[in-house]
DNA sequence: TCTGGGGTCCTAGGACCC
DNA sequence: TCTGGGGTCCTAGGACCC
């Protein structure tokens, strides 16, 4: 460990988050074994504790657990993205007012710096948790520690200790300072890091992880003992960071103002096979359609479209086919039209017949900001090099902050292009989700009702 | 029949230049 | 028979994350 006076990070996150959120609504799911699936009801993407103890996996196909709904009483459920997003931002708000600064990492996780700040970071982590039940119902934990990815590791022993009794000591369960077990002396650090398989650690993943086992490195003790240089020589710089800061050397640094992506992606997989053309079309013009909307949200203009066709890889009876192209553009825009018709003709060039596709996508790189876009000089009288007046541009860019507003407001797909599809007519492209439930806190419509 | 979606960073290798 | 070397930029692919 580093020197002692070194400030703590902290991250918390949402027990098997998306899981929590359907509880909150759901109580009596409380106890039972529940997971979440991916889009198309294709796989298990959250699961409750129960679940886990019946053996599912991250990952796990549908179609191979199904048979526990009936053996051992699991409840599956269709993810419900908007109701977890908005579930998330309750909690981020909550969280966020129990130190200086906050990095939102990922839907369910946050950073937080302690610098500066003298309470008992114990105490401090018990109270946010039951702040944060109190508010949202979203049971957490949270792992201190002088680095990220002991943050991180605090995390993961605090979460096992509650979930798996027995491998950690019980006083570490929900709430862990790793930081305060270097300062007690290495005794007991050392214990929880042999206990602890090096596949745990944050940035180590099977690849790694398989690699390491291979070698004889099981535990994160066996890792945190390797030489810098042979690491970085066998494996590679990310893991050398990785090991330096797992002996308390800061290596990754905390962002509370994340950057603007570099790349905006919509891709979907089919709901059934698709074979023709112009389905191709209307899915690739909605995928096209939302990345141009996100990428319209975080101010930025695209510079070349990027959209790609595949097969199914794990129907091995099929003929395979997977492509992709890259269209520039002739300037950067945000407009839709022009994003989606470059997709469009990405698509006609990439498209053979005879194939039973299973999935497309749309990828907008080369982002830059749109400012810088629409600085353009105009030197040809008026026009500009696609033909559109300045005037006209202005209005497209008005039209796209309008059907952006109107979305937003009255639910996506509300205003769409026309090559889009009409939601009449079925189409074998679009997802299941037979299992989903309501949006309880962004839907008027499918509010709670509490009764007397 | 049925296997997610959306990102990041790093590295190796090729193209190109002088 | 001889067949440079070093730099930069770009891209594809691999590994990771949740």
């Amino acid at each position: 460990m580093s020197s002692p006076s070194l400030a703590q990070f902290a991250l918390v996150d949402g027990n098997n988050f998306y899981v929590s959120c359907e509880r909150v609504f759901r109580p009596a799911l409380v106890g039972r074994p529940v997971i979440v699936l991916s889009n198309n009801d294709g796989c298990a993407i959250a699961r409750s504790n129960e679940a886990k103890a019946l053996g599912i996996k991250m990952g796990a196909p549908w179609f191979q657990i199904k048979h526990l709904e009936a053996d051992a009483n699991l409840v599956a459920l269709s993810a419900n993205f908007e109701l977890y997003g908005d579930m998330s931002d309750r909690m981020m708000q909550v969280v966020g007012r129990f130190a200086p600064v906050q990095e939102i990492y990922s839907i369910d996780e946050s950073f937080l710096d302690f610098e500066g700040i003298r309470d008992d970071l114990v105490t401090l982590g018990k109270r946010l948790r039951a702040e944060v039940l109190a508010a949202t119902g979203i049971p957490t934990c949270v792992g201190f520690g002088p680095t990220k990815t002991l943050a991180k590791l605090a995390n993961h022993i605090g979460k096992t200790a509650e979930r798996k009794p027995g491998l950690y000591p019980a006083d570490l369960a929900q709430v862990c300072n790793l930081g305060a077990e270097g300062k007690q002396g290495t005794a007991r650090l050392g214990q929880l890091f042999r206990a602890t398989e090096v596949g745990e650690v944050w940035g180590v993943g099977p690849r790694i992880s398989a690699q390491l086992n291979a070698a004889g490195v099981a535990t994160v003790a066996d890792l945190i003992k390797l030489d810098l240089a042979t690491i970085r020589k066998r494996f590679s710089v990310v893991l050398e960071r990785t090991v330096m800061e797992l002996r308390g050397t800061r290596c990754i640094a905390f962002d509370d103002e994340p950057a603007a992506k570099q790349q905006i992606m919509c891709s979907r997989s089919f709901g059934t096979p698709v074979l023709q053309l112009d389905e191709l079309v209307e899915a690739v013009t909605v995928f096209a359609s939302r990345a141009a909307e996100k990428l319209r949200g975080q101010g930025s203009a695209t510079g070349a479209v990027s959209v790609f066709i595949r097969t199914s890889p794990f129907r091995k009876q099929d003929r395979q086919y997977s492509q992709s192209v890259t269209v520039p553009l002739r300037r950067p825009t945000g407009d839709t039209h022009a994003i989606v018709s470059s997709a469009v003709r990405g698509l006609e060039a990439i498209y053979r017949d005879g194939y039973r596709y299973a999935k497309a996508g749309v990828m907008l790189l080369d982002l830059q900001p749109k400012d810088l876009a629409q600085g353009e000089l105009d030197l040809v009288g008026g026009s500009g090099p696609d033909g559109t007046s300045h005037d006209e541009g202005r209005d497209r860019s008005r039209l796209m902050s309008a059907i952006d507003r109107v979305n937003q407001r009255y639910g996506r797909g509300s205003l769409t292009v026309a090559s889009a599809g009409t939601e009449a007519v079925a189409k074998s492209w679009t997802m299941r989700q037979d299992r989903r439930t309501q949006r309880y806190t962004t839907s008027w419509d499918e509010m709670p009702i509490a009764r007397a």
